[in-house]
DNA sequence: CGAGCGAATGCCACTCAGTGGCATAAAGGA
DNA sequence: TCCTTTATGCCACTGAGTGGCATTCGCTCG
């Protein structure tokens, strides 16, 4: 029968967890593009068939930190209590819940050289970017469906503004933390971000006196 | 010498567009990934060598006119007038502007296809959403060197916004536009979007009856 | 303690995107 | 017409990603 046996589990947690650690420190060490899935399989004594069971793709391994952050937001967002408070704020909560339940100092490790690495590397950008965006369709689904929301796009603006935030607070935090990073000032990064949202909108623009 | 003559460019230019239509008439009708590279250069008569001396990847060609139209926006943002005006009012009136630019009926009917591609095909979206943080990167240059801007977040979560707004307003248009699709009504959506992101900072949400 | 079952892996061959190098053709200028 | 510049074609190659099938390993039940 199929029993959920943890030895056969906690073996592929293993190559996976090797796969994840062998890739961020050759990509960090080499760049994304100096090198080949061949030599990562092969550092982590696992076929380029197995690679692809795990993973969808090469940037797919080194963004796992952030899927699993993500993946606890999703999962806070069913539980969270949904009193009338404003959607953003109900939003930030949860991404900083999602943040705590992830938070050991291994992932914030992880996590940093994540950011780190798509900060130098086009495709993995490209491959971040859509991940939120195709998160944040699985997040409108659930706050359709546990909230009471209009049926026009400032449910999805607010969204995409969250993913803002975030990305600019990761993005500080990923150049700028020190070592080790820790997830604590990942957290007030993220706040500070939300917080200037609105002031952003409101943002007015001086012209410099040597323009024109 | 190198005196720039039109013969010559106008060849180049032909052999672009002719990909770039082919592609987008291959890939409507096949999709994305049903069709390869050398079928598209092979209907061209052109090598596939030659193919990417004109566009960096599959995913770009399909993406040009979109590229277009943010070339548009950056020139405009070059000489738009900067009063004190606020600074998103500012990029929606030079998103405008360069759409203006743009507007004929072939881009029209081009970018609607381009749009509806990238709403069915991933890599598409990740390579648009990446052209578009990346085009971002040089508005912040842009508006730096032309306004006294504060040197903190909030210019770059303005500028998320207008991207934000953008891709719900050619979303929307892609997906439900007539045909022929109309340049104004994608303004239209685009202006409508805009005004929609105050509202969506503060919109509150009630939870449904349900709900728990 | 085996036998057998299903899941995970390895191996191999294949497609296709993308690149480098070099020869060739087509334009433009003199 | 000659000569330089520039665009193109051709060919071979790397590397990502996939499908099929045999094998091995962990598990369960007799």
């Amino acid at each position: 029968m199929t029993t959920a046996s943890p030895l056969r589990e906690r073996k592929k947690q293993r190559t996976r967890q090797a796969l994840i650690d062998t890739a961020l420190r050759l990509f960090s060490s080499r760049g994304f593009g100096g090198v080949t899935l061949d030599e990562l399989c092969e550092e982590v004594e696992v076929s380029k068939r197995t690679f692809f069971r795990y993973f969808t793709g090469k940037e797919d391994v080194a963004m796992a930190p952030l899927h699993d952050m993500w993946r606890a937001f999703l999962e806070e967002l069913e539980t969270i209590p949904a009193d009338g408070r404003p959607l953003m704020e109900l939003m930030e909560a949860t991404l900083l819940a999602a943040l705590e339940r992830v938070a050991d100092p291994a992932w914030a490790g992880r996590a940093a050289l994540s950011y780190r690495l798509s900060q130098e590397t086009s495709s993995m950008d490209a491959y971040n970017l859509h991940f939120c965006e195709s998160t944040l369709g699985t997040v409108m689904e659930v706050l359709h469906r546990r909230l009471d929301l209009p049926d026009d796009p400032r449910t999805r603006l607010a969204g995409d503004m969250l993913v803002a935030a975030w990305r600019v607070a990761a993005g500080g935090w990923a150049a700028e933390a020190g070592d080790p990073p820790s997830v604590p000032d990942l957290a007030a990064r993220f706040h500070a971000a939300v917080a200037a949202l609105p002031g952003s909108l409101t943002l007015t623009a001086d012209p410099r006196p040597e323009d024109r």
